[in-house]
DNA sequence: GTTCAACATGAAAGGTGATTCAGGTTACGG
DNA sequence: CCGTAACCTGAATCACCTTTCATGTTGAAC
């Protein structure tokens, strides 16, 4: 069993091994990536690891949680200073790329999860659903967004976030080396998938870009 | 370097292997697929593997990309049959979702690939994309999706598909467990996604479902 | 400045699995 | 009914990894 540090070096030491982990697992994959690895890159005692953790499959366990709790941040806390709902969902996945872009483990890790830890990719994947569906459903109250089942629609915007970083942020991410440019998505792109979740999820016959009147805001 | 089989023995002997190695992926993940179980699974010596097959990477390269043959042909056949493009579109979509319901082994592994061959992982989502981009373009030469990049909508319509496929086709035949009852798209579910779909590429101001005028088709 | 939890360490035990290879077996053309 | 090319086999080799544990170090309370 894992232990909780007790003093502040404990937890600074923690610390340097989940952050370790994270980067070797993305890296090198969850095979190839051994505690010696993950200790070294830590610049840790390889016995330390077993301090603080159980084992391999437990320290994915946390690297998983870790980085969906933080993508989840990034993501309300972008939304959250938007105003109509097509802005808050703009920012949110504008966010959710440059988190991507930021840490490309992100993906890495929980398609490995497939097999690593089946029950911590579904955590990840049902956590930010929730996030969605608490925001449809407020929108939806506001009259912004057709009757609809907002669950269907969270996991049809995360299909869609999930295949677009994919493509237009790791693989470009991958085409262009490591020339160390940051990669974004082009506003080409984000603008067609935007409108094609406004035209999808727009109340009445598609109103299109026209802002509300009624003067209400969220 | 693998060898083609040259005679009707050999190539049974190989087609076995590949089978095997199916199952013994989906089932047990890359790493713990070993070449022992593939080969047992196959009912075949151990050493016949290497005359095939240079190792276990080239195999699983093999599987990812029989599969993707495999799942591009039921989605192509389906929409084949159908007339307009939401037809079409709808009977690809259920065609994908019978196929991954029949074939676990498609996301598992190719969620797998992400480390263990990108290579394979990328042409499998790139040849999908390319059966989509033409559909749509020939659908919006007829008037029926409205001027946009065909293929940004491409990988947003895979990217719905993916998750659905693993929220209420995967998901939901792992909760059953093994009672052995076809898990099959809810028709629910299937309306909504179709719903957003046609809200999004319909030219116009979205008209919902007022049928084409103009007597054209196709 | 002593004491003792808490923390740190890496050699070694105990496993596992990919791949090779020397030696059979099969079956078809002649 | 041979001869031989294709095919088949699994014990043995080699490489590498997780986890344990006996021992050493640190630092904060007193």
């Amino acid at each position: 069993m894992s232990a909780q540090p007790r003093t502040a070096r404990g937890t600074r030491t923690r610390a340097r091994l989940l952050a370790a982990a994270e980067d070797v697992f993305a890296s090198a994959g969850y095979h190839d990536a051994s505690i010696v690895k993950i200790t070294e890159q830590a610049g840790i005692g390889l016995g330390t690891f077993y301090l603080y953790f159980a084992g391999k499959q437990e320290i994915f366990d946390e690297v998983v949680d870790d980085l969906n709790a933080r993508v989840r941040h990034a993501m309300t806390e972008a939304a959250r200073a938007a105003g109509t709902r097509l802005e808050a969902e703009r920012a949110g996945f504008r966010a959710f790329f440059r988190f991507t872009a930021e840490h490309p483990a992100l993906y890495r890790i929980i398609r490995q999860a497939e097999f690593v830890s089946p029950a911590a990719q579904r955590r990840h994947y049902e956590k930010i659903v929730r996030s969605y569906v608490h925001g449809l459903a407020a929108a939806q109250e506001a009259g912004e967004v057709r009757p609809m089942d907002p669950e269907v629609a969270a996991w049809a915007l995360m299909g869609m976030g999930e295949l677009f970083g994919m493509r237009y942020i790791l693989w470009e991410a991958e085409d262009r080396g490591a020339d160390g440019s940051r990669v974004e998505i082009p506003d080409r792109v984000l603008d067609e998938l935007m409108g094609i979740i406004q035209r999808g999820l727009a109340p009445a016959p598609a109103p299109a870009d026209r802002p509300r009147e009624d003067g209400s805001h969220e």
